[in-house]
DNA sequence: CATGAATGAGGGTTCATTCAT
DNA sequence: CATGAATGAACCCTCATTCAT
């Protein structure tokens, strides 16, 4: 049983909206940094939170991750609401959010069915479904290419960035752009 | 005292080629059923072989996995020696030896500068260098893909596979293929 | 920055009363319900109150098990000073008050010597000595037995009720019951 | 991950069968100690024992109760089986046994549906049936009372010394046992 | 050389208690 | 005076690794 209680500053319940989203950028730094092998708790500390408030904000990994890719999916659709927006720009960002967030996409992918996780995967898949349509009225991609190609092409990029050492990062992205380049090109 | 203890058929050293089999086979089917989380010592368990052995053959991890891998790589050395075999023979295998080798998979890519890991790598790719060429000639892809461009694409294609739930892996394995297809094609 | 948190409804001082109550119900059912392990946050949660209102008019659990206490003993000195009550009569109080306090009476019984539970068992003492003073000379009970015996009596009864699944409790309470009718019996 | 192990003197597995017993006789102070409440680990910790040989013995505290409750049955069918034994003795064992066994009783009464705790109840029973058995032909207890009413007894008495305070224990068992002679006794 | 028990550090989670609002 | 978030110590349990037999 727990007896002792020997708290060390508390900043009262002003700081719930704060410690939130300091939970949710300590667990792209922890994860971006130790993979999903990184001890939960260890997100606490870096966002300098006790345990239960972690705890209390996200009962488990996967809520944490949500969090983060809720972030991650409203940045893709603000900026994608942007006029003139391709399927390149598309995976710019995602190339761009790829390495912090994907141990936590391991996670993620590792539940689809995860009833918090579907709302996500379909709002990406809107974001997605949008940009091909402009790109095919535009004739940029070919006509066998459809909205789910580019789904899992940018899954695919993000997770071989991820699994990169930083420094060969830019050269596997550009690889990696310029193979789904030469696959979504019309014919 | 009478120890109660009682070892249970040590066989020799004969047995130890036969346990070093058995430990890898054993660590493809735990990995695959369980993921990296799999506990190192449950290797040693389906493999009914005690924790000693296990360590005794493979220090760690990284040396069971490349193991493994050196099975693998061995095996599409062989298969791809074989008259008229295609990029699209070596992604068969590749998708073949996905599931069952990705936890592990995991396990060497996070450290691909590991000296045991390299030479696998190396091996990899003479693979596709051999068939890269093989295939230019007969123009059966196009001049802007090189090795390593496939060589990323059966990695990404591998990864892709085994995070995805076993019914949906012939759907997404053929979406796939079917990408790297449109990208490796002569223009 | 505009706090976001919502306090909800502070009924002011009026509804101090009304919570304690609350809190006292609510022990009840969660002790019956999950034990003496029941979270002490349980309470309050139930009881529709915060934490802090909690630790306000209980300082620790046992300063909850003894309000609770407070009410069964009263309950049991009211019932008592009915007419022609017997002991069988206080028995069957006891019985039905076991079930849902005897987590707490384990709390209580682990310290006795508490300053704050003692004025308890003195009330409960002098409710069972009334009644087996009016039982010896109404010839009820033997000689043998004084009012220590039918108190012991009375709280192994209770644990031994609490102790038991449900469904078997009236014939558990059946069969003790009939070996203390047997124990007091004249003889 | 764990990666840090310095252990601190393996006296190999000759040790398991001394580990046992020492892990039994610690879970019997530290429960007699502590009540219910003491950590698991404190079990280990008494018996000089790591942590996880405590868990490779005794995977949760039921198997720990039942290896004690083993030990006290043992030794109650063993001290019955002498000629000329009483209920009276039977009680007398059981007293003494109270104590140290209590904390871990009520964690098996809690679930007599257990399997692994069932055959100790019945073993118990016939204990107490060979006993009712010879006291009723020796005409030193009434015909009302059969051996569930000795077993209950056995049970109540136990429980009532556990939760009293040392130094009364032997007011409170000299109480019990009157009381429950009486009740016993032939009419 | 194999076996498998022993070890104990570490991570997950809960919950008693405090205190800003 | 109420609310409920914050805190962190403690407990549970697992597993990597060692080593007596």
């Amino acid at each position: 049983m727990q007896s002792t209680a020997s708290p060390r500053a508390n900043r009262g319940p002003a700081a719930a909206a704060e410690n939130r989203r300091a939970l949710i950028a300590a667990a792209r730094e922890v994860y971006a940094d130790g993979g999903l092998a990184a001890p939960f708790s260890a997100v606490a500390k870096r966002a300098g939170v006790g345990q239960g408030s972690l705890y209390r904000h996200f009962p488990d990994r996967t809520a944490l991750a949500v969090a983060v890719f809720e972030e991650n999916v409203a940045e893709l659709e603000e900026y994608i609401s942007g006029p003139d927006r391709t399927i390149d720009d598309l995976l710019d960002r995602v190339v761009a959010q790829a390495v912090e967030s994907t141990a936590l996409l391991a996670l993620i992918t590792a539940d689809l069915t995860d009833p918090r996780v579907q709302p996500l995967g379909e709002r990406f898949a809107v974001v997605v479904s949008s940009l091909v349509e402009r790109e095919h009225r535009a004739g940029r991609i070919g006509d066998h290419i459809d909205a789910e190609d580019v789904t899992m092409a940018a899954g695919m990029l993000a997770t071989e960035l991820a699994r990169t050492d930083p420094p060969a990062r830019p050269a596997v992205a550009a690889r990696a752009r310029r193979l789904f380049a030469a696959a979504f090109a019309p014919r």
